[in-house]
DNA sequence: TCATTCTGTAATTATTTTTATTACAGTACA
DNA sequence: TGTACTGTAATAAAAATAATTACAGAATGA
């Protein structure tokens, strides 16, 4: 997928790991990672719609983890992020005409689906407690 | 990465492994994926350059496998084409003064290194001999 | 030798994707 | 009821990707 906003949600997270249960603002989060605080409201809905994160609203608000640091794999933070196929575009417009541009996007699917399932695997082998850890 | 070049590539180099030696033209190549002529040959160099293929210029010219199918590792393709890390975007200018943003960058590299290296394992499981035997 | 058919490559433009910005309604608190 | 937040949409800017055009140079063969 190659996102800028796997960085991104990965910062959140560690920030709000290192937080404490303490409710940080998007701003405070957006001073560190240094990007505008509405992208990272934009993300931390992407986040709290999956669980990993809960936000108060109103003064004094701000987003803290919904659950355990331990719990969230970083191969669910990739797969919460990820848009696009993990090698391919979008468009892929082969000439049907031709025995390879007929089934090559069925092969080339097959081949990103077991590809990023491995990917997956990898990331998964940190939680989000164990990456928070490396940070002093 | 995400790179429909990866796509383009393994497709071309699947359409030379199919002709067995026969020179194809780029415009021939290009009917198949269905793009400009000019996107074949600029990918054409980028394949000459890692050995996988070579050309003829000139009238009757073309280009054909300059190794065997069975010696081009998918995760070698892949590696031809990458040019931007696997998750990461080129620009991530953290916060220096937090002391998350001024760390994130060097453990965020040594993850995606980490998973790129798992990644082109994984592809490279499968050559194009094999990639290529999926088609009739 | 010279027209033809290719590649090599640069320059330019167009398109798409990603990121950033602005703005403001709604919510919670004190 | 003012203040400090989030939620969200709309828009704009920037960056990355892809497409197009153009033409010089190479090889062939009539």
């Amino acid at each position: 997928m190659n996102n800028g906003r796997f960085a991104i949600a990965l910062h959140i997270l560690t920030l709000l790991d290192k937080a404490n249960g303490e409710l940080l603002s998007s701003e405070y989060l957006a001073g560190s990672i240094n990007i505008n605080p509405a992208m990272v409201r934009k993300e931390l809905i992407n986040l709290r719609n999956n669980g990993f994160v809960q936000s108060k609203e109103g003064k004094n608000g701000g987003s803290s983890l919904a659950i355990s640091a331990n719990e969230i794999a970083l191969g669910a933070v990739y797969q919460s992020v990820k848009q696009t196929a993990l090698l391919g575009s979008q468009k892929n417009t082969p000439n049907p005409k031709c025995p390879v541009g007929e089934n090559i996007n069925e092969h080339l699917n097959n081949l990103y689906n077991d590809t990023e399932l491995v990917l997956i695997e990898q990331l998964s082998k940190q939680n989000l407690a164990d990456f928070s850890s490396k940070f002093n």
